[in-house]
RNA sequence: GCCGGGGUGGCGAAAUUGGUAGACGCGCGGGACUUAAAAUCCCGUAGUAGCAAUACUGUGCGGGUUCGAUUCCCGCCCCCGGCACCA
């Protein structure tokens, strides 16, 4: 008897995989494509931790079953390597990101070599070489030459002690993490690209099989509201207009009557022009410390409302009536306009307000059919449901929803407001003040002005030779280095200056999965062949953490690949699914915390198929779990007397005895199909191992051995090639097809049922197929258990459920 | 606060449309093999009572619908994830 070597065996098929280019996928091969793709790693130095793999293995085990049920399977890898921790870990330690990443990468290699998936390494993607990058570039150029890349002023997170520009995540509790000094804002000219102009086509979601989880938090994300834009023109005290204007976004126009004051945003651009000469200073200090103010700290829950009066006022468009108009940090310039119509009564933000600044309470809107109600209690709390209106002069008794209508309608003829959509999404910023990133491939001419580089001269190559430590302008690193920032002018060969910023990395994942199956082309981002063919990714599988931001941008820019023609279909992803996520000890691993676990001392220990079936056997993929080791002896007996079953001399199966292991055997095949389809690995597995304790007994037949093992097979790949070769398969087990199950071996002659007597089971019953339905309710009644509980009673009911139960209702006495 | 997902043995978990709660695995207890241990194999394992047959209790808590509820409905408690002053 051999005992499994599971290390040695690994290293010897996973070479001879590699030797055989097994898993390079063909692009033109005939057979049904499937594009299996699983969201790329982030090469940092953390390695790859348990959690990948939890991710990545099942993701391998799918591709390989596909490919078992006939597809032409194309599964391949690729490194997201731009970035900021790259970046900071060359700050610190002093080596370039160049060379840190391309060790990562190395390292992540031999991992995922070991861990045996069926990746095509010749389609390999990194973001951060030149001969990707150059097509990150190229799509920000058909963006640009679209208008749908601008630029605009916008804040960014500002350490003024550190001199530098911090991401969120560099921010904690509104301090730098590197000196603990308070972060403030500062302006910066940057670029967006003009995700909200496809708000409306991304809230469209048919034909995508997405979680519903999903599609729920990125229609939120997104926000959309209908609403009217007012327009409130300013005044002093007395009524006397001063010629400027205010619009503002409301869903609820049928308050109007009620608006007692009006507020604007800080960062309001009017700000400044139309506060009173005895408000000045007050309001100055007031933005000052606004803008001190994190976005984090300003919303925090809970907070205390504050603001200044402008010393201006403006007119209520509808009944002419003069409100003060204030100042607060709790309107957001990034939302609507940037400027409410306050009122008091119906919103508990602003009846929160009214009441500290002690500003007129007006109630406009009733509790619908109780006249009357909520009078007294409107000084006490909003009442924020739709209603009734009452105060308002020629639509009291109008509900909410007909007045919102016919408000706006009212002030549309007076050019006064109109009807608009609101998104809560906003313009994607994607410069960053970065080294370690794509540059954004733009020039700035004196005389031609903004002008994109040509596309022929891409890439704009980041170069080798910078000083990366932060420098105190504020500016990218790159702009230190003058033989990049002085260019000529693509338009007038002028002299002229590079963009210093880079993209953003999420621009480098929105289009990845387009450019794995065109990686061998140098001529074009994704040639016109495959991807036609190739495209759209059949199954995608990554965390939710990206469902808002990652998968939201690919969508995007998969859109706008498609309105430009380039691609002809408008969703990058068929069908999605997230992994859940592996905690140690209920928290999130990460290298601060010093709680990640890396796979490779398991590896090692137990080989890479026990750990693969591990991870998969601990519950369901969604769900993810919190990570023991506690129970992978299991899943390590499990694979030992696999592999003695099958290296066993072979059963005789004309052997009676040997039924019920062969009716055992395609029962197994029908659950372990169902369950991998619908992504359960777990109770694939656990219907592996229930087959498994029934054959021992007999062992196996010669043509049922070959059945077992591609049964195993995407679970255990290593393993199944390995007995595949034992019982005189042909190389590759993977490409031997999938089992499929015998209906008729299923079927069983006899049925069992359970008998019960109020709901309560009191005994079984086992009755030929054919049965019927008198002949099993009255043996059910012979049944000694059964006749106990319903003996002397009254019969009330007979309840038969063919092939599953008897039930007696009885009346107690 | 809002949105979403959960709460089942000592532990990870399982349970088509309401129909034998706890499959499978870990751990634990007992036994076999062994000079011994490891490994392996066999038996047992929700709780309580009982030699047993069996009975009662049991899927976060309290109600309800039903012959029958882990599953459906109402109210509550707790945990996890996401978003958070969105006008």
């Amino acid at each position: 008897m051999n005992k499994y070597e599971p290390r040695k065996t690994e290293q010897k098929w996973q070479k001879k995989w590699h030797d055989a280019g097994l898993y390079e996928c063909n692009l033109e091969d005939k057979k049904p494509k499937y594009y299996n793709l699983v969201m790329f790693p982030y090469p940092s130095g953390d390695k790859l931790h348990i959690g990948h793999w939890y991710n990545f293995a099942p993701s391998d085990s799918w591709g390989r079953y596909m490919r078992m049920k006939g597809y032409n399977v194309l599964e391949p890898m690729g490194y997201d390597s731009f970035g900021l921790p790259a970046e900071n870990y060359a700050i610190k330690k002093g080596v370039h990101p160049t060379v840190s990443i391309a060790e990562n990468i190395e390292y992540m290699r031999k991992q995922l070599r070991e861990m045996g998936p069926m990746y095509d390494y010749e389609k390999e993607v990194v973001t951060s070489s030149p001969e990707y990058y150059r097509w990150t570039q190229w799509v920000f150029l058909q963006l640009y030459k679209k208008g749908l890349a601008y630029r605009k002023n916008a804040p960014v997170n500002w350490c003024p002690s550190c001199q530098t520009v911090l991401a969120n995540e560099q921010v904690e509790d509104g301090q730098c993490e590197r000196c603990k000094h308070e972060v403030t804002k500062k302006d910066l000219t940057q670029w967006f690209f003009r995700i909200r102009d496809y708000a409306e086509k991304l809230l469209d979601y048919s034909g995508l099989d997405w979680p519903a989880k999903t599609i729920l938090m990125q229609k939120n994300w997104i926000g959309r509201s209908e609403g009217s834009e007012i327009v409130f023109e300013l005044c002093d005290k007395e009524g006397a207009k001063s010629g400027e204007s205010v619009a503002v976004f409301t869903t609820r126009a049928d308050t109007l009557f009620g608006a007692t004051y009006m507020v604007l945003a800080p960062e309001h651009p009017l700000v400044l022009e139309i506060n009173t000469k005895d408000q000045m200073e007050n309001i100055k200090d007031y933005i000052e410390k606004a803008r001190k103010e994190t976005d984090i700290a300003r919303s925090a829950e809970g907070r205390e409302k504050t603001g200044v009066f402008t010393g201006t006022y403006a007119v209520n468009p509808v009944n002419g009536e003069v409100i003060p108009v204030w100042i607060a940090d709790y309107v957001l310039m990034h939302y609507g306009t940037g400027a409410v119509m306050a009122v008091p009564a119906h919103d508990e933000r602003d009846f929160d307000f009214a009441k500290k600044y002690d500003l007129p309470i007006r109630e406009v809107i009733k509790p619908a059919g109780k006249a009357g109600a909520g009078q007294n209690k409107i000084a006490e709390q909003a009442f924020t449901d739709d209603g009734a209106l009452v105060n308002s002069k020629g639509f009291d008794g109008m509900d909410s929803a007909e007045a919102r209508k016919k408000i706006t309608a009212k002030l549309e003829k007076d050019k006064k407001g109109k009807l608009v959509v609101n998104y809560k999404l906003r313009d994607w910023l994607v410069s960053r003040q970065r080294y370690w990133g794509a540059p954004i491939p733009i020039v700035y001419c004196k005389k031609c002005g903004e002008v994109p580089v040509l596309e022929e001269n891409l890439p704009v190559l980041l170069p080798a030779d910078v000083d990366f430590t932060p420098k105190g302008d504020g500016k990218s690193p790159l702009n230190t280095c003058e033989s990049f920032v002085n260019t000529d002018c693509p338009k007038c060969g002028g002299k002229a200056e590079r963009e210093v910023d880079t993209m953003d990395t999420f621009v480098d994942s929105s289009w990845y999965f387009l450019r794995y199956p065109s990686a061998k082309n140098d001529k074009e981002a994704f040639d016109k062949k495959n991807t036609k063919k190739w495209l759209p990714v059949d199954m995608y599988i990554g965390g939710p953490e990206h469902a808002c931001m990652h998968l939201l941008y690919a969508r995007f820019i998969n859109m706008v690949l498609n309105d430009l023609g380039f691609i002809d279909f408008k969703e990058p992803f068929k069908r999605l699914i997230h992994q859940g996520m592996i905690t140690k000890d209920g928290a999130k691993m990460s290298k601060t915390k010093g709680n990640v676990v890396s796979p490779d001392s398991f590896v090692e220990k137990y080989g890479s198929d026990v750990f693969r079936m591990y991870l998969m056997f601990m519950g369901p993929f969604t769900d993810g779990g919190d990570w023991n080791d506690k129970g992978i002896t299991g899943i390590m007996r499990f694979v030992e007397r696999f592999y003695q079953l099958i290296t066993a001399e072979a059963a005789a199966d004309d052997d009676k005895t040997y039924e019920s292991t062969k009716r055992a055997l395609h029962k197994a095949i029908k659950k372990v199909t169902g369950d991998i389809e619908l992504f359960h690995f777990n109770t694939a597995i656990a219907a592996l191992m229930e087959f498994l304790n029934g054959a021992v007994k007999t062992g196996l037949s010669k043509e049922d051995k070959a059945e077992a093992v591609r049964l195993i097979a995407p679970l255990a790949p290593h393993l199944a090639e390995e007995l595949w070769e034992t019982i005189g398969g042909k190389f590759s087990v993977f490409d031997a097809g999938w089992p499929e199950f015998e209906e008729k071996l299923l079927e069983e002659d006899t049925i069992k049922l359970i008998i019960q007597v109020n709901g309560k089971l009191r005994g079984q019953l086992e009755a030929d197929k054919s049965e019927s339905k008198e002949k099993i309710i009255s043996s059910a009644k012979e049944i000694e258990n059964v006749k106990r509980f319903i003996e002397d009673k009254e019969l009330i009911k007979e309840i038969y459920v063919p092939g599953k139960l008897v039930s007696f209702v009885v009346k107690e006495s």
